[in-house]
DNA sequence: GGTCACTATGACAACGTTGTCTCCTCTGGG
DNA sequence: CCCAGAGGAGACAACGTTGTCATAGTGACC
């Protein structure tokens, strides 16, 4: 900026005036000002502009479990879009299911004066956030409340969608369903299999632990739970996938299989349509869910000092096929 | 930090010391340093650090059209992992194939400082990045070439993935090939489609501009360029989708045609095995696509001043059966 | 005992901005 | 002709750090 000052022979300040567009400026200084910074490439450093006005920075920080998986993509993207409605933009990071990793983004987030901070959360303790909380920088649980605080949360019906899903099997007759569920460890699989759990007993169903299998999902663990869950004489007549990933794995793992049982996914994903049979899902908004988380968070920042909220987005059934088919 | 300083009994430059891990600090009044930092929940603010040492911010930008669409969320995260191996943070924006947008985001990102920027290109025009990259700031080019200026690129080969797909197709038996691509002004799009025209003269079939339909893919206009395409007696037997979500639209229109043509598409995507019947495409690495434009970008940032390079990464292939059925 | 090396600490300036205050020069009204 | 008021511009400090230099104290050695 003082090389712009020089060049266009006034002093620093009246370059910062006609940069922030202040009156009070002749215009043929104004004018030698912009051909000066012009010809200089000049560009005004917003870090020393934030430190000096002790503004915000005009960003926000997203924190989820990876960023290439499409669930938490469109996520990402439905918080871009209200984060660029507000002018702010957004700092990515991928915790990849780690706490500690997780714990890292954050706090360099807020060594970064993020306005605020969006986080799927991995692991189940967040007293680390209190200090940041208190200093002014608000954070938004997304998909999963926190661990050991009280804070805004928004989630989806874990638990109303995955009951929805067993009756709905059961109304077609199954009465051997089993359930694939991601780590118990992760909240939503945690509920979802209290879900599956409180659907059986609604359905007089008897409740039976050898048809459920839960744990991070690879093609094998999936492929060996369809193993031991859908073969023999008490073999498992339908099906519920816990998440997105664990929903691909099994489509992968039937692929082949002589007689398929019935199947409800759990959050929808792209083609489900297409696959044959169609693929049956328990669908939520992602988009609604980071808009939700957003809003929320976009409001604390300006100011608002209401108790925390929780929010609980609804969940519907998509009915395409898989999951109509009798035992 | 003042605040600590004081609390501590210590100057401020002790603090910065202890934050600092700076030998020469006596343990007990370390302790008591970090006794008050822990006390006021005291964090260091990188934007004054960076300011001071002038050093980097430690963050890049990236520019993608869509960070929720699956291509560019893949992309997104194999940036993320060379970046988080370099002690960077990602700042992303979607241009929403916008060029003003993306010169807006571009432009932001140069007033945050970040060290460097990878751009999936939307528009032709690029002469505004030229004082900033003379400035210092490096840019890397991703899946497309700047319009008008010379900048690091990597790119996919999509002239011979396309001249492969038309051979694939000609090679069992098809003389009507149709190609649906997205809008020419994308220079994949027109890239793809000079490739399909190049590939029609290697086969010996000669280019029929009526069956060719651009234009930005929605589930109507691909339905319709189908209903024109493959009706008829003239109608095309095979069809090559010239991006990814060509190939969605054009599935959801054939899903329920009564004979399909053979087809292929350009780029991979989940479940294309698992679709009835399984979708070939010209896959490429994307994960690579995004490993080695965030290499070479950090490569600049570390000083690298040889010419500026254009990587072009191989496609290959990938027959699963709705490519390989006789017209 | 004086010098030297070394440890531990602080004062001060500077990074690139902008808010505040001050100063100078007009213009127009009395 | 004087003065009030407005318009235009600059000097200076401050934001939160850290690099540089200075200083005081402590042993160890000749």
């Amino acid at each position: 900026m003082s090389d712009v000052a020089r060049l266009a022979g006034v002093s620093i300040k009246t370059v910062s005036r006609v940069v922030n567009d202040e009156p009070a400026v002749h215009p043929d200084t104004a004018e030698r000002v912009m051909a000066a910074i012009e010809q200089l490439g000049f560009r005004r450093n917003l870090g020393a502009r934030n430190l000096r006005r002790g503004s915000t920075t005009g960003t926000i920080g997203l924190i989820v479990e990876d960023v290439g998986n499409p669930f938490y993509s469109e996520l990402n993207r439905a918080v871009e879009r209200i984060a660029t409605s507000f002018g702010r933009q957004v700092l990515t990071g991928s915790s990849e299911e780690n706490s500690d990793r997780e714990r890292e983004l954050v706090l360099e987030f807020c060594a970064r004066r993020v306005d605020g901070i969006l986080v799927v959360p991995a692991g189940l303790q967040h007293g680390y956030l209190v200090p940041e909380m208190r200093a002014g920088t608000p954070v938004v649980f997304i998909d999963r409340p926190a661990g050991d605080i009280v804070a805004d949360t928004v989630l989806v019906d874990n638990l109303g969608g995955t009951i929805e899903a067993v009756t709905h099997l059961a109304r077609h007759g199954h009465r051997r369903i089993a359930f694939l569920g991601d780590s118990p460890d992760i909240f939503t699989a945690a509920e979802r299999l209290r879900g599956f759990r409180e659907g059986c007993v609604r359905n007089g169903i008897s409740y039976d632990e050898s048809l459920v299998s839960m744990g991070t999902p690879t093609p094998d663990s999936v492929g060996d739970a369809v193993k031991r869950l859908l073969d023999g004489p008490d073999a498992a007549t339908a099906v519920i996938a816990g998440n997105n990933r664990v929903a691909v794995h099994l489509l992968r793992a039937l692929a082949h299989a002589e007689h398929r049982p019935a199947m409800i996914g759990f959050d929808d994903f792209e083609l489900a349509d297409l696959l044959n049979p169609p693929v049956s899902v328990v669908a939520h908004d992602v988009s609604a869910l980071g808009h939700a988380a957003a809003e929320l968070l976009f409001a604390r920042v300006q100011g608002d000092q209401s108790p925390p909220r929780k929010v609980v987005l609804p969940v519907h059934l998509v009915a395409r096929g898989s999951g109509e088919v009798a035992p």
